[in-house]
DNA sequence: ATATAAACGAAACGATCCGTTCCGATACAG
DNA sequence: CTGTATCGGAACGGATCGTTTCGTTTATAT
């Protein structure tokens, strides 16, 4: 097994071009630095130190840590969720919930995350990137979900865009608060109520 | 002699108990920092500056830079914002969430309340802080809200927790992303939702 | 009247991280 | 061979952190 967790030996220029073992260093090293220790541990010293790289190289690639952050969560984005289609849109919420905050919990992505959110309330490029590249990818993603609960008269069709963002607002919520222990009674309620559908149903 | 005509430079001890002069100056610093440079330019170094007042007495009443945030909001909130009781659970919604966007926007509220839940993002005293202390305060307040609803037989009682989240994510979610623009439209459709008011109805 | 206790602001501390700027070494491109 | 852009290392000035020490101030307890 290849230890990638530790800084390899002096790793000079291949020339007048970028060494990609740099690059693929600091992305694992910052990968498993958000991991580790979350945003709060998070900082381009640490990173430069793990990966044995300078912190000109960081900066000469990554203006800002967020954009930093940005590549390790598309790195990241190669272990991507599934959407899941059971026939209703209560249970799809249900099964794609707890997948989610399984995902937030159980990989560096729930970090890297937050890291993004909290980044976007200093830096306004961060505040872009967040609100005009992550969140539309991750409503159209999951629009069809709706879109084919609206198929199926589940839901109207007006109403796609407001549930969506209800639906996104709770995952926030509990992201951001350290609330996201699989809580199956309470993602299951809250799936019920978006999906329109009375409890004690199935 | 104590010179009584005007305030001297300096602000000193009045004893051994906390100096409201001192606590004032010092919220009143913070807020006028935080409305000038945002989270960004938020630092206790600079409250102290500002208030003349020194770091260890802000330490000595405000562990944590979260609970410093959470005073200055506190005592802004109260100031502003009132509970709506219009008799209708979804007109509620739609007073209460127009005031409170509104507020967010016009006050240094909306950067106050960013800069919480980004600092909650990086401490774990901060996280602790907003989350045990801060939102069920805020909770507490709102339930009222759908507890007069519950009573109305608009709601059940059992979802009232449930839409409070859902309504929660649904501010924190706009706020987060500096989308806090007076969408009435988009303002009242959520609030039906969330009420169970069928669209088109009054 | 006096001593105690706790608050006050100022200043300095060691530490960390920021973003930048040097430097010598490296290796491809022309 | 020369030029150029990269690499990592080291150090910088600056900012902020949270803490500690110090002398001063004033209410309260004795």
């Amino acid at each position: 097994m290849p230890d990638t967790s530790h800084a390899d030996r002096r790793r000079s220029s291949i020339g007048a071009r970028r060494n990609p073992d740099a690059e693929a260093a600091i992305l694992t090293a910052a990968r498993a630095l958000l991991a580790e220790r979350g945003y709060a541990g998070f900082s381009i010293e640490e990173v430069a130190r793990r990966a044995g790289a300078g912190k000109p190289t960081i900066y000469r690639w990554w203006a800002t840590k967020a954009d930093l952050l940005i590549d390790v969560y598309a790195a990241e984005k190669a272990s991507h969720m599934a959407l899941p289609d059971t026939g209703a849109l209560w249970s799809d919420l249900l099964a794609y919930t707890r997948a989610l905050w399984g995902f937030w919990r159980d990989t560096p992505s729930g970090s890297i995350f937050r890291a993004l959110i909290a980044e976007a309330q200093t830096t306004e490029a961060a505040l872009s990137a967040l609100r005009d590249k992550f969140l539309p990818d991750r409503l159209r993603d999951l629009r069809h979900m709706f879109e084919r609960a609206a198929d199926r008269s589940e839901i109207r069709a007006s109403e796609i865009d407001d549930l969506l963002g209800l639906y996104i607002g709770f995952n926030w919520l509990h992201l951001l608060t350290d609330r996201l222990a699989d809580d199956a009674p309470a993602i299951e309620r809250t799936a019920r109520l978006i999906a329109g559908q009375p409890p004690g149903g199935s």
